[in-house]
DNA sequence: TAGATTCCTCTACAGGTGTAGAGGAGGAAG
DNA sequence: CTTCCTCCTCTACACCTGTAGAGGAATCTA
């Protein structure tokens, strides 16, 4: 699908180049298509932001599902699998800061896996599980921010390994703790 | 002084509009400054995106000696003024992701109080410091991150109140708590 | 096969952006 | 007062970006 190619090459550019780099031209180049290609499927920059946005939701939702017998084993594999990712991880994060500016982009997040990872706490049966549920989100949340953008990169085992899952799992299960 | 108003000009652009918005014009405008006053001194956009998280970094600088009597205490104070700042801190979330792909902004970033904070972690008496400070930095981080950007905005007490930095005080002592 | 329709490519253009340098105002040094 | 120097403002220009529309190729319909 055409589009996808555009989006896809958009996630790519916004993962390497920041919000700047995405450009009607830059995208063609990157997905290789002929010039205006980028331009005629997605007229404004505007439409062009909120497809790249829709595409990084529509790759998340495919994510995962949660198994009820490894509530903090699936959760860990889902982080670890948001590590290897990196760069949707990134362009992930580009979005969310340019959602903060232009409100639309929000409604097109929304529902996304991190959202049931709050309904999740909410369930676990915390005294207060609004708070319990945020803290937890956030705690997730950092961790992976913190990974793959704070200090200087990388640090903890390499994404995509046994030890980094492992890791994750220990995190995952000291958050989940009332 | 003449620099910092551009780079403040430059901390309030970027936070409302994004790394796209900062462009030697746009300061000029925001800051009441005559056209071609910030490329005056900031003659290419590298320069200017560097001054821009060099302030950043100086005025965060300011911000915090922490109590070592009441160490939560203090922290959930700070955090609390970031959240306050609110501009500040989303300015310097895009300078974060920014040194993802341009690592001479990282040295610039370095020895911020979040630095800070991890060496506090390790000095608390884990059984693995250096894993425990990163959890620990990673749940602030994630904490303020979940606040500003995600989950639709300003979830929790209004900033600047005492709940405010009640609540966070709570989210601290849980994750000081081994 | 002929015509209609969709999809794609190319080209155009007005504005914005990065960067450079000429020149002036005003203070410092002699 | 004259000269020099620093700091600032203005103007210039090549290039990039967003956006539009003309036309052609490919596909579908009858």
């Amino acid at each position: 699908m055409r589009r996808d190619v555009i989006t896809d090459a958009a996630i790519q550019l916004v993962a390497e180049q920041g919000m700047r780099g995405l450009t009607h031209r830059a995208v063609d180049r990157r997905a290789g298509l002929p010039e205006g290609s980028t331009s005629a499927y997605f007229r404004t920059r505007k439409a062009l932001v909120e497809g790249f946005v829709e595409r990084l939701a529509d790759l998340e939702r495919l994510d995962v599902v949660p198994d009820p017998d490894d509530v903090a084993g699936s959760i860990a594999r889902t982080l670890d699998s948001w590590l290897v990712e990196r760069n949707r991880t990134l362009a992930r994060y580009a979005a969310m800061l340019e959602a903060t500016h232009h409100p639309e982009l929000k409604s097109i997040m929304a529902h996304s896996p991190r959202e049931q990872a709050t309904a999740l706490a909410k369930m676990l049966g915390h005294t207060d599980p609004e708070r319990a549920g945020a803290h937890f989100t956030a705690f997730l949340e950092g961790l992976l921010f913190y990974r793959l953008v704070g200090a200087g990169s990388t640090v903890g085992p390499e994404p995509g390994t046994p030890e980094s899952v492992r890791d994750l799992k220990d995190a995952v299960e000291k958050a989940l703790r009332p």
